[in-house]
DNA sequence: CTTACTTACCAAAGCGTTTTGGGTTATCAT
DNA sequence: ATGATAACCCAAAACGCTTTGGTAAGTAAG
């Protein structure tokens, strides 16, 4: 059942046809109803691929991963796309999945876009100083950051509020009478965590504390990097007696570590972990977290945004979007010793 | 660069172009050379949507996954599709994601596949029977599914060879001289939980030791439940002296109850697991286990498998795949005490 | 020197939409 | 009545490729 033969049945041109059902207005009611009708019933769908070719775009956006990044099994990730592939489709647009070497990766967006596959992209994790959004910026190809960079005026980008929840952290643990806290950050290149990290030094500036040198300590995007990071604060002479950690990769390996030490949180040390810490590593108590709105949601915003970039006209204001997080309350804070 | 801007700047026909590039016998050596030496200079790409719609295929694989299930968090199953992907590649298709609830999924085949959005799927987590296998094979649409379901015969599939895997499992505990042996595995419903099931059976069977039903424990796939398994069986009057968990999700959990038991693996009991444990967990031990083909590796093949269902003319022998199972031998068992 | 193949190429017809640039009829003020 | 305006509708071109059904030139066989 294609645009022909749904035009011939109901005795009305192609044009005609394809003009009721895109919801121009040189259509009358009366025959716009019909049409509508007529297609439900017969069932029919316009052939994207035919569709793409006239208007020349793919109504597809692409998403690029690194094939060989620490966070390619990050489960967040594909309950981002999950939201994004939801919102996508409400808007009749594809979600094309491309794996690439992190040396290929330029070549990649390159191969997509040249080849036109995809209308627009999302870059994902981004850093501080990020090629990518360098390169298609340059290269004027449509995209929507996931994560701003540091110089982020000029493009779409959706973000957190990264710097503001530190703070609120921090300024729970020193309402708790905390003047000790330590802070377990990713690699600053992430701009997350180095918004985080200013986010840090200045809730501690702003409740009048100082910052402990030793007790800023990086640890990788992984599990038992936040394990071995929590095992050297504990090792230290002086401990402080609270630690946020900025991400829950880093924040499950620095629970274990308290566990496996016999320390028990919310007595003994204060913890608060970024992001919650997943029901799968089963650890019970519930941990004092700063929360965003769920990767689900996150993924559904993004593809709103995706839409209006693609659909033009938008000012850029509408197209940048910055999530404020929550301080989610657990057991695993309490007031300061002494 | 188009093609007619290529045949011109060639002084050849669009058509010739086309057929040289796409490896026709109609060309003459030369031209060929010329033709792809040009598209090479001049960095022509062919359009893929416009070769689409003239070939009446879109080039690309859908995958469907659904929106609510414990799985959609696991890790393992993007690095399949990172596999898949860069498989994919190769043959110039591209990979689309979709996801549906679980009550929509058979609307989200029926609408890709109605919309020519793609020219087959792949179907993952098989289970026994499987509607939405009864779906696409009624309707005609083309599929790969990853894992079999009871009734194969008739479609293409790849698959590991569970049953053999789980039979190595038990003979190795058996050498180990095991005699009280527990299974703790994910629903039935699963096939591959079904065939390992099976294996498991047979593999005492052969070993000559009997199964204990109260050893035998199903618990879902998730790190929390193959926790509260272990305990269960933990607290039983009579315990096992080895136990085997039909996969690494709840193999996870099974292990840090052991740890939080202070039961020591290879010494006080010895443990097998499917797929091994992944490092994001923290466990130390060397977990004697079940390996596969890294899921890398499994997306590429399915990849070929793919591309071969779709070229069309081969016999279902060649579009159906069965990996041998591997055992790794870790420190987590050891010969059964007395 | 035909006849019959083979080789190397090409013009034109699709593929199923959207878009362009009208055209026809009714409506309305003049 | 008449020109202008609006409201509907449509034929044909375009999108960039593949495929079909040739033709012309060269070669081999009769």
């Amino acid at each position: 059942m294609d645009l022909k033969a749904l035009a011939a049945h109901l005795n009305l041109s192609a044009t005609t046809v394809s003009r009721a059902l895109n919801g121009y207005s040189d259509v009358s009611a009366k025959t716009r109803q019909r049409v509508v009708e007529a297609a439900q019933a017969l069932g029919y769908q316009p052939n994207p691929v035919a569709r793409s070719l006239a208007m020349g775009r793919a109504n597809a956006i692409g998403i690029v991963y690194p094939l060989e990044a620490d966070d390619v099994a990050d489960p967040r990730f594909l309950q981002v796309v999950s939201g994004l592939t939801e919102g996508l489709m409400e808007v009749n647009m594809d979600l094309l999945l491309a794996s690439a070497t992190h040396k290929g990766e330029l070549d990649t967006y390159d191969r997509l876009v040249h080849g036109r596959r995809v209308d627009a992209f999302i870059v994902a994790r981004t850093l501080c100083q990020d090629e990518r959004i360098d390169y298609l910026q340059q290269a004027g190809v449509p995209f929507l950051a996931y994560g701003r960079s540091t110089d982020c005026q000029a493009y779409p980008w959706f973000d957190f509020d990264n710097e503001a929840g530190s703070v609120l952290a921090v300024a729970r643990l020193a309402g708790l009478g905390h003047r000790h806290i330590g802070y377990i950050h990713a690699s600053l290149h992430y701009n997350f965590a180095h918004q985080r990290h200013a986010g840090f030094l200045r809730g501690m500036a702003e409740a009048g504390l100082p910052v402990a040198g030793q007790w800023l300590l990086q640890a990788g995007l992984a599990r038992r990097s936040g394990y071995q990071a929590m095992m050297g604060l504990l090792d230290q002479d002086q401990r402080p007696s609270a630690v946020i950690v900025d991400n829950n990769l880093a924040g499950v390996g620095a629970v274990r570590a308290l566990l496996d030490r016999g320390i028990v949180m919310g007595r003994d040390i204060s913890v608060i972990v970024y992001d919650g810490i997943p029901p799968d590593t089963l650890l019970t108590q519930h941990i004092t977290s700063v929360v965003q709105p769920t990767q689900h949601r996150t993924g559904k915003h993004m593809a709103t945004l995706m839409s209006r970039l693609l659909a033009g006209g938008h000012p850029l204001s509408e197209l940048q979007m910055l999530c404020q997080p929550e301080l989610q309350a657990g057991d695993s804070d309490g007031p300061a010793p002494g």
